[in-house]
DNA sequence: ATCTGTTTACCGACTAGTCAGTATAGAATC
DNA sequence: GATTCTATACTGACTAGTCGGTAAACAGAT
């Protein structure tokens, strides 16, 4: 009848999770659907009937995830209404989610990565990165207008925010670093902060 | 006699290029051997004369580029003194190369991905990430011994500069952006450059 | 200057293996 | 008994790397 009954949902994040495990361990290409199937102690045919394919299990892997974390965040911004504030709680709680799901965010730089190549992941990234933006764009503005914040390009502020927030993760993956990951996001974001507030 | 004579160079030069432009456009993965050698004009046995596999064909590539735009951002800031002016010219210079081998530099997002589960690019990504931070945080250092910054870690701003710098251009390549590559950078720079100055 | 042997550079057919996706039969649940 | 889900065996396309062979350049000896 329906196929989206609670056992479907269950076993689909089932497999989603062991496709997450692989890939993170070998990556996309080299992960097999055999690899998935046996991580998730299932059968190569029982992917194919939940998935129709490899490129949309992946896509669907970073959607699902994504989405928990960012109604998450959301419902952090909505109890605070003063600008700095609310940025200050989007930096820290971002912060945490990072901390939290290190296996994911791997998993997100790869699939960032492929989005130079690929257009429906190109597409996912793309609509994360302008949302990402339009939120922090929207927060500085009201900061600007309300004579906290100095008043610098909202937009660009918002970018740069996302610039370090990217860029500070996929170094981490990378490289052998020699930072920890938590410390110098907030100190990055204290940085940012320290030069558009009026002191 | 010797294997390295000029027109040894030439052809390994050449199929690092079509290796390039392979690569670029179909990613590491799905770039056959095949493909790099119809692109380079080249048979496939020529390509593994000159590179013993794939792998190393790509780490060379790497290599090879990424040691031309070292050297010459290094000649640039050893004819300057001032901290704030070589930093200045470290990233106008950067900012340059950036938009001038923007087809390199997209090969390097993918490479620098790949960090993440090869050992033999995670050590050169680290080598480089580790220059790169060391040469800044020196910068910044004297600066700051000679009065001109604030008083601030220069290891930290170190890193946020090489954090944001990959953040525009890893952002630049994996989403349909809505800003200007170089506009953007001197942009992120500047605001950072404000906030550890003394004014 | 010719013969002989060696090295470099290159070619492309071939091997051995991988893997996404399919077909289909069977199990469980309603 | 129909629907939903799972397991297994299979196919066909693709590909990294190998290998036997060749052409040309060169060197030393005669």
């Amino acid at each position: 009848m329906h196929t989206n009954n609670g056992n479907s949902v269950k076993r689909k994040e089932k497999i989603l999770e062991a496709a997450l495990l692989c890939f993170n361990e070998k990556g996309y290409h080299k992960t097999s659907i055999d690899d998935i199937a046996i991580k998730g102690k299932i059968s190569k045919g029982g992917i194919y009937y939940h998935f129709k394919s490899k490129d949309e299990l992946f896509l669907k892997l970073f959607k699902f995830r994504l989405n928990r974390y960012i109604e998450q965040l959301k419902s952090y911004i909505q109890e605070e209404n003063d600008p700095e504030k609310r940025i200050r709680i989007l930096i820290q709680k971002w912060g945490l989610i990072l901390k939290e799901n290190e296996d994911f965010f791997k998993f997100c730089m790869e699939f960032s990565s492929m989005g130079a190549r690929e257009k429906d992941i190109r597409k996912e990234m793309t609509s994360f990165y302008k949302n990402s933006v339009k939120t922090f764009s929207q927060i500085i503005e009201d900061g600007i207008s309300i004579g906290e914040f100095e008043n610098t390009d909202a937009e660009r502020i918002a970018r740069l925010i996302y610039f370090l927030s990217h860029g500070v993760f996929s170094t981490f993956f990378a490289v052998d670093c020699d930072f920890d990951l938590i410390e110098q996001h907030t100190f990055n974001m204290e940085t940012l902060l320290k030069s558009i507030n009026k002191s």
